[in-house]
Parts: structure tokens; sequence; C-alpha cells
DNA sequence: TATATTATGGCATATAATGGCAGAAGGTAG
DNA sequence: CTACCTTCTGCCATTATATGCCATAATATA
């Protein structure tokens, strides 16, 4: 699983390292290093390819006649870009993601199990920065519910 | 399967740039460079060759006594026109068809899963633009009856 | 301290997108 | 039937972007 946070600088081509954390986890879980990246909201994520095609499965089961369920599944695939991993371990991040996200050149990524969450660092400092440990200690109890 | 949103220019001539992603589908999913191009309220829907035989396929199991779904059918055959992809990878965008779905020059190609979608700009930017992911967030319970 | 691995910048090349033009094909009017 | 016009289609040129590769800097490991 995907975990830990690293601060990475993006080229001007918009390319961004991946962390050796994270290709190792693509090599040895899902032997392939190809992720397919999205975005939500004011961050992007990125899914290991296999995690990404269960989710196109359960989705192409879907009628095309539901014109809300359809909206949905728009804005995600529509958002969706397949990005390998080059020989230096890089992936291009397209320009439509960047701007969404906001990123210029440095970038916070994030390991959260299944995937993987591209921040833009000035947007994750305002987010995540000093108020997350608080909130970390407020959701004690719901994280308790989960055993935790 | 089809995924990613691309925006590209109509020439004066009417024919638009298949995105690489997207050929690329074609060429290795469906072995194949012909879509069948129709329109669907206000944008154009193009099916790999190989698709539209399955809906064809689909829609003549219909009884042909039920006439609100047999004008459904017309509506659907009348419009379908095959556009294969040229030598630069671009599909000729028949004149009734632009004019369905009120395109001009800039046009939004988003992929969706089996198939592609084709918008004029403006109208993708009405319909899907700033308010795009509250619906999304909104359908989140919808898609979760799907096991998302 | 030496060595391997990782991150990142720079550059050359390949591919993509798109405008322009000319010939081919097909329709229409005289 | 032929001359003319419109639309279709192939090809070339240009620009922008993506991609592969090498070099160097930073970091971790033995």
């Amino acid at each position: 699983m995907f975990r830990g946070r690293y601060e990475h600088t993006m080229t001007k081509t918009g390319r961004v390292s991946i962390p050796s954390k994270f290709r190792e986890v693509c090599r040895k879980k899902y032997s392939d290093e190809t992720f397919v990246i999205t975005n939500f909201d004011r961050y992007l994520i990125a899914y290991p390819m296999r995690e990404w095609n269960e989710l196109e499965k359960k989705l192409s089961k879907i009628s095309i006649t539901d014109s809300e369920v359809t909206s949905s599944i728009r804005y995600l695939m529509g958002n969706a870009v397949d990005c390998p991993i080059d020989n230096q371990g890089r992936v291009l991040i397209p320009q439509s993601l960047r701007s969404y996200a906001a990123i210029e050149t440095e970038v916070v990524l994030v390991g959260m199990l299944k995937k993987i969450e591209i921040w833009s660092k000035e947007i994750w400092e305002k987010e995540n920065g000093s108020g997350a440990f608080e909130t970390f200690i407020q959701s004690r109890e719901v994280l308790a519910g989960y055993g935790l």
C-alpha cells in the first residue's frame, strides 16, 4: 500500500518524479508502472492501472439512459489520463490537470493506501498545514469505530 | 477503454483530429480505425465500428410494433455516419452532424469507456463547466449503489 | 568514505495537432 | 454532354508538445 509524504519539484515540461517507495509498490504489488491520474476537487489522484480498471469495469455496466450517473461518469472519465512512468521514474502530468490542481513547480505526493494524492505545495500547506494534527485528534472517535 | 478529455479545433472543412490516445485504443482494442458517429441530444457520440455493431444487434431484437421505440431507433440510425480516420488521424464530421451539435470550430472530445463524446466547446462549458464537481459529489450515493 | 540509488535539469528527437493547398469526386445548370 | 461549383480527401508544412536519453546533484547505504 502507498504511504508517506514526499515533496518534489516539477520540471518546466511538467514531469514529476514518483517517489521510489511508490514505484516499488507499483512493481511488486501491481507489476505495472502506469498510473491513471484524475482530478478531485483541489488536488489530483493517481490510481495504479489495475485499481482504475476495477472502477471502469463497474462503470461500464451502467445504462447510458441514466443521465445523472452519466454525467458523473463523464466527470470521472473525462478527467482521467494515463501516465506511464518513464525510465527515470517520472510521469508527465498533462497541462489540463496541472492547472486544475494549480500545480506550478512544487508538489506534495501523499500515499493513501491504494492511491496517491498529488497536491500543489501551496494548497497542501493551506489545507493540511498547521491544523492537520488537530483535525486528526478530532477524528479519533471515528477512527476508533474502525478498530483503530 | 476511452478516457480523458481533449480540446481540439476543427478545420474549415470540418475535420477534427482524434486524440492519439483514442487512436491507440482503436488500433489495439478494436484493430480498426473507423467510427460510427451519431447525434445524441446536444452532442455527438462516436462508436468504434465493433461497438456500433453490438448496439445494432441489440436494437434489432426490439419489436417493430412499439412505435415510440421505433422512432428513437430511426433517430439514432438515421443520423449515423461512418467516419474513417485519415492518415493524419482526423475524421470528417458531416455538415448535418456539425449543425446538430452546434459545432463551429472548438470541440471537446471526451473518452467515455466504449465510446467518445464530441461536444461544441461552448455547450460543454455550459453543461459541464464549473458545477461538474458538485454534481459528481452529489451523485456519490448513486454511484455507491454500484459498488464504487 | 566509497558506492549505489534517487531526484532533477537540459537537450535532442519524435510525435501530435492543425492550417493550407491542390487534385478528385460528385452534383447541378445550361 | 459538358462546364462549373461545391465538397471531399490526400499530402505537405509548421508549430507545439511529449518523450527518451544523458549529466549532474542530492541523498541514502554499505
